[in-house]
DNA sequence: ATATATCGTTAGCTGTGCTAACGATCTCCC
DNA sequence: GGGAGATCGTTAGCACAGCTAACGATATAT
């Protein structure tokens, strides 16, 4: 509260933004089965290229045994599939399969669709001014990622 | 991803920087007992006044029995209190105790420290960009509050 | 060949979110 | 007054996401 200028002050509502932001777009879930994490993961793994889990888990900021079950829940569903590497048989290679590219299609759709026309209404100078600071915030979470903790 | 500069494309942007600007926060929660709902209840709790949990579970955007849990870990942890209503006895009001105040103050810095300290590098002019757009954001996330789906 | 390191999984914990169903209470209206 | 129905918070039970610890399988290095 105070005088509202100060980083504390705008990391904090950048914060409380951030948590009433995914709170509003998850009631776009419903009966999909595409959570955030799950859409987030095959996100990377359809744009990504097929990657293993550990590097999966490390994209996404997680512990492997939490990419684990987020890829079980997407083969499940058939939208990932596992492969095994002959010369390593160690690794697991997540690929999507092409349900899984149109899945993330409608899933984004879905669940960025009121998110988007909200963006929409924006005035053309807004939405410069939305756009850079996002690219801001993406920068100031990649900063945060290397740091020790 | 096309030409990055589409209200979905953005709106995509958005969705992924506020998943992983909260992944990045999560990790300064340890063993404090104050996950990001606890924190963001006490908060509205704190500076919000006495409110009964059905105000607090729709302010929150929350259902009645998850805003039941969130409440009830807070004050096993002693930073609110339930009173009842003598006027109405169906109603509970939550209230803050000094230690709940006292947790907010520490709670917020600890998760907002690392946001801070991040956007404390930026550029005097970035910084304003960024306060420009987070309040953006803030605006886009009420005029979707609204809608009816 | 043995020791060590790496990878993914399993098991088990905490926390968040939901719906459905309930008991208690209040309100309205006869 | 007294019953019908609405409202409030809780409980029970489900799914998911995150973690650590411990393991088995495999690869690598000595």
């Amino acid at each position: 509260m105070t005088k509202g200028h100060e980083p504390e002050e705008l990391a904090d509502q950048l914060h409380s933004a951030a948590i009433h932001l995914l709170r509003q777009l998850r009631k776009e879930d419903d009966g999909s089965g595409l959570s955030a994490p799950r859409l987030s993961a095959l996100s990377v793994v359809v744009f990504g290229g097929p990657l293993t889990l550990g590097e999966l888990a490390r994209a996404e900021q997680v512990k492997p045994p939490t990419m684990t079950r987020i890829v079980s829940g997407l083969e499940k569903d058939g939208l990932v599939k596992r492969k095994g590497d002959p010369r390593d048989r160690r690794l697991t290679h997540i690929e999507a399969t092409l349900k899984g590219h149109k899945a993330l299609a409608a899933g984004r759709a879905r669940r960025v669709k009121k998110l988007a026309s909200a963006v929409r209404q924006l005035e053309r100078k807004e939405l410069a001014e939305l756009r850079r600071g996002v690219q801001l915030v993406r920068d100031v979470v990649a900063s945060m990622r290397g740091k020790p903790a």
